[in-house]
DNA sequence: AAGGAACTCAACCGCCGACAA
DNA sequence: GTTGTCGGCGGTTGAGTTCCT
């Protein structure tokens, strides 16, 4: 299997790549990709890499596309909530960095993936070795842990709504951002979303926990961002349920 | 100021699963 | 059932940048 599929593999993505630019995309690359998108949609990554003009692999364009042209990406550094909500989804996953970033719009699996080895393998690290921290490590870590909430009730308030029901799915945000509730549609597997006014006291009216649909969970919903919408929209069609999921070893 | 170490992040690679022919 | 195609995922790399000595 190992030659076939490699061959497979060669085949498919290899006769793309032949004569395939490789590095860094040039702005004019980067419109051309946008500008096919806009107008054609996303996926069929192989015909976009040539229909689009662009010599690169299909693979090379969606990849440009998730992680960096995608409308609604956050630029910046992660805030506390959302390093939280990746020590969390993380203790909880493992490096299922896909899963965990639709967990957090406008953030992608690689960004998510590159934030974790750069600041919590480095402190696994730093913690397991407990050699003398050279100035900068230290310093580094006195940054981050600025970062950390002082305030653990904020940082409850914002990561963990710690039940929800098979019927409800929270979502919980601070200003600027939309609470919303995602209705569990059992019969479809949709989720479902509606939204809420957030002193809504609607929320204790789903209370029926079913265990087995017990889950912690957050979004951080920017209202501003209509394709982080869209992006739930989709990604929510097949809801990944966390403690379902770990509980099924899934 | 210079050199090297450490860090960041975009991009690539290899593999896998889904799906269609 | 087999084969080929494609999309997606996680791991890794390497160039550029920042920081420290």
């Amino acid at each position: 299997m190992l030659e076939g599929g490699k061959m497979i593999e060669r085949m498919h993505w290899g006769a793309q790549e032949q004569g395939c630019r490789k590095g860094p995309w040039t702005p004019e690359e980067d419109r051309l990709l946008i500008e096919y998108v806009n107008f054609h949609g996303d996926g069929r990554w192989s015909s976009v890499a040539r229909s689009a003009g662009l010599n690169r692999s299909g693979k090379s364009c969606r990849l440009r596309w998730v992680n960096y042209l995608r409308p609604g990406l956050k630029r910046g550094q992660m805030t506390p909530q959302e390093e939280g909500i990746i020590v969390e989804l993380h203790a909880l996953w493992g490096n299922k960095w896909s899963t965990i970033a639709r967990y957090l719009p406008g953030r992608t699996d690689n960004e998510i993936k590159n934030y974790w080895r750069t600041h919590f393998k480095k402190k696994d690290k730093s913690s397991k070795k407990q050699e003398k921290p050279k100035a900068q490590t230290l310093k580094q870590q006195q940054r981050q842990q600025e970062v950390q909430p002082q305030d653990k009730e904020s940082m409850k308030r914002v990561i963990l709504p710690q039940v929800a029901s098979h019927e409800v799915m929270k979502m919980t945000g601070e200003q600027g951002r939309q609470e919303v509730d995602f209705t569990y549609d059992s019969m479809e597997d949709q989720c479902i979303p509606n939204v809420m006014s957030p002193d809504a006291a609607s929320w204790s009216d789903h209370s029926a926990v079913d265990e087995g649909f017990l889950w912690s969970g957050l979004w951080l919903w920017d209202q501003d961002d209509p394709y982080s919408r869209m992006d739930h929209t989709c990604n929510y069609d097949k809801a990944v349920n966390p403690i379902s999921d770990f509980y099924s070893g899934g």
